[in-house]
DNA sequence: TTTTACATATAAATTATTTTTATTATAACA
DNA sequence: TGTTATAATAAAAATAATTTATATGTAAAA
């Protein structure tokens, strides 16, 4: 069976015209009837009823049982030759979202640096949702990324390295900066100043402004820690993130009193049927031993 | 890319010998050296380095790599193509382990009566470990089985039923039966009848007596719980159990007082993958309903 | 009801891919 | 040095996939 009958399948399942399929693939038509009828003929079963009619294609139940198979054969496929790519350039790459690589980076490349393998690491920062699409789509073979409360996910292999609590940062001239702790509450009246899309304590802030009833007036989002912070710092708004985070001497850092808060987990993972070879196993074994 | 490439290099990463592959699969010899120069070339990466002479053949980084895909894909493949010959026969095919289906099934049985769905399953009666294996391999839609502590598996949807405890059974001649419960190790004189191979009951076992330094003596392994119970109320030996056997009056049941004692969890469980029509949906929405 | 437009199927020819047969090359070993 | 076992290569054959041209089916428009 060859995978690019499979490629058409699932289009065809989603653009549901056979010659619009054909375009896309920049074949003849009569190339997306042959392969499904290989495909049909291979399974035994009607997968496609199609009528010759504008836009009335229906899935059979087997369509739908050879699809969920389907999209999973292609990504395998693609996904090893990602794979292989990145062991052939001898480069292992690490998704870094830099919130975590500001308090893990500093020790992991001094092991590295020893053992004479900091050039063959290429690091990738992004928040951690991006980053783990990116793992997922065999761009990376590791990465160190935070979770609100532990990960679970079928592919991946996860190693919990710590979790942390968030806290809220606010200028000393913020009225909120004479108290030790607050409740999340407390913050319905503020201006926030958060990461841009793809970072964890995005969904922890989401969450929780949910749980309160709150409509949060987010009046910036930054990928910089050091502009928000500095912002932050002439109070402009306030801040919302975990203690990884270094902050100016005239900003306060706020724990907050509610219950059931979510954590930030981080976690060091990779997928489950990724292949490690020597070198990249020496990395993982030093990263390893430089969170511990 | 075609998966007869894929298994040919599968078999060759195994056998080793080009020739060897070529005859298990009834193809020429030259067949095999070119579909390994398809895959090398499709994934632009040495993937077997070969000497002409005896037995050396070896798997590079990338080909260990192109491996761990190849079987899924391979598997996907295979999976696919059987749950698609459930669907067509509209039969939902359900593992049920003996002990599982003594419980649950006169509840599930009658449910799906009342909705005139019983002539639509078919059940596959063997132990839990067994079970597992005929549903990764896609011969089961469903299946309802025993586990020693919560389930984790990559591929699979668990639902967890209940956890109960395991019991030792005992002839009420026996000496032990005087008492209400006892400590695991106090049987490591006595002879026991087990279930044959594929219970979860006997990995539990296993790994109890192994805790406690005991070479069991196992006169007996059957897959008859009748037969089992009558051979214990006979006092030809003890057995082990959760409380889903039934017991005649002249047997009695012991607790064990271990601490950490491994639970017979029940779940119900089907692959992530899997696609369930109308008619497998409604049996399952029934069983579900019949064992909560 | 006929025509038109759109969409898929089919037949035959063409092209591409895979496999085979026959042969050569290479290393190990007797 | 010749023999054996194994893989690679070249050319031919077989098989499979795709295209071109055309037929057929269906819904909507005339």
């Amino acid at each position: 069976m060859n995978t690019r009958d499979l490629e058409y399948f699932i289009s065809l399942t989603e653009i549901k015209i056979f010659s619009k399929v054909a375009e896309e693939f920049n074949v003849s038509q009569p190339t997306i009837t042959f392969a499904l009828k290989r495909l049909e003929k291979e399974m035994d079963s009607k997968l496609i009823i199609r009528h010759r009619t504008h836009g009335e294609l229906i899935v059979t139940d087997s369509g739908k049982q050879l699809l969920k198979h389907a999209r999973a054969i292609i990504r395998h496929f693609e996904v090893a030759k990602q794979n292989i790519e990145n062991l052939k350039s001898n480069k292992i790459s690490i998704g870094l979202p830099p919130i975590i690589e500001t308090k893990y980076f500093p020790k992991i490349a001094q092991h590295l640096k020893e053992e004479n393998l900091l050039n063959n690491i290429t690091t990738f920062e992004y928040g951690s949702e991006t980053t783990l699409d990116a793992l997922k789509s065999g761009e990376l073979d590791l990465a160190l990324l935070g979770s609100i409360n532990p990960m679970e996910d079928a592919r991946i292999e996860t190693e919990e390295i710590d979790q942390i609590p968030f806290y809220v940062y606010v200028s000393k001239e913020n009225h909120l900066a004479k108290q030790d702790s607050i409740k999340f509450s407390d913050l319905k009246n503020e201006d926030f100043i958060l990461f841009k899309q793809g970072f964890v304590q995005n969904e922890s802030f989401r969450q929780l402004t949910k749980k309160n009833g709150m409509h949060p007036n987010i009046i910036l989002r930054s990928n910089e820690t050091n502009n928000i912070m500095n912002l932050i710092s002439n109070n402009v708004g306030v801040g919302f993130f975990n203690s990884f985070v270094s902050y100016p001497e005239n900003v306060v850092r706020l724990k907050l009193e509610d219950d059931n808060m979510p954590k930030f987990v981080t976690n060091l993972v990779y997928l489950k049927s990724h292949y490690f070879n020597e070198l990249q196993q020496k990395v993982l074994d030093n990263i390893r031993k430089s969170i511990k």
